[in-house]
DNA sequence: TAAATATAGTTTACTAGGAAACTATATTTA
DNA sequence: TAAATATAGTTTCCTAGTAAACTATATTTA
């Protein structure tokens, strides 16, 4: 006689959350190289196609709170990658910019992303990668995920 | 003309982070109301299914280093819903069971689990829903992800 | 058997992230 | 205009997780 308890493989959100962790991990083990971590890459890459951000959008856009966007941020700066400012218009807020340096490692973090992504996800075949952004997308826009509009 | 720069967007992993992460932060609030967290309630649910469990194999079996099993047992420990004795065959080892309270947790958590994924993805068809199901499993096991065979 | 090595768990130091309280500045409203 | 409220960022405290160093015990090997 079966448990009526439900397993943990029964719930895509075990198996995300599993896979997830993985790619991110992995990731995080190659750009380590580059010194940057992966949610900085995130910041970087979102900073790249914006200049004069703002910490607050920055949030909105990749899904964060405030507070973690702040921390890294600062971790930026110190690494001299992001430069801040505060605002002229508005002294509560503070515009954000990609430095030199930031601008040139961009390009390089993110042939590291595809690599990365190429290698974890190699084993799907191009329909099934297509069907996987399509789910994923789908899902993210029905629970109203925030994500970076940057295409 | 586009920048030759890939977008956060174009990587699959970016996905399943952005909506992993949010999966795992609704669940953390639902259980929240039970005393425990999303990292406890998967050893709690593996604990349910494995009597006598070694915390090494608990960690293979979950994809967990035995440094973050170390502390998540610990805590459970505290919260009186897992017991650890001293292994009679080998003093290194530790053997784990769940208390009396443990064993009647899980089932109110695998019904909050139930939920969780119900809302989260019932955006999805039965037919989308088994596909992520198949496509996750495949990168999983492609990638040589550890999960537990509990069924 | 003594020394080397392997294994089980713990601890420490780090990144990732949320929640909530906080400071400072802007904006609304009475 | 004064008071209330809203907004931008920061900080603190928490959980989640890895890596690496560490302790203690077992097992191998010379």
């Amino acid at each position: 006689m079966p448990s009526d308890v439900s397993t943990l493989e029964s719930h895509l959100g075990y198996w995300l959350r599993l896979v997830s962790n993985q790619v991110s991990l992995s990731f995080g083990k190659r750009v380590q190289e580059e010194g940057v971590t992966v949610a900085e890459w995130v910041i970087l890459r979102y900073l790249f196609d914006h200049n004069d951000a703002q910490a607050t959008d920055c949030a909105k856009s990749l899904g964060l709170t405030k507070g973690a966007i702040s921390k890294l941020i600062a971790r930026l700066e110190e690494k001299n990658l992001v430069i801040r400012k505060r605002s002229k218009v508005d002294a509560r807020s503070e515009v954000l910019n990609l430095t030199k340096q930031g601008q040139n490692l961009v390009p390089r973090l993110a042939s590291i992303a595809d690599k990365n992504d190429y290698e974890f996800f190699k084993c799907l075949s191009k329909s099934e990668a297509q069907t996987l952004f399509y789910l994923m997308k789908k899902i993210a826009e029905f629970n109203q995920i925030k994500s970076a509009p940057t295409n």
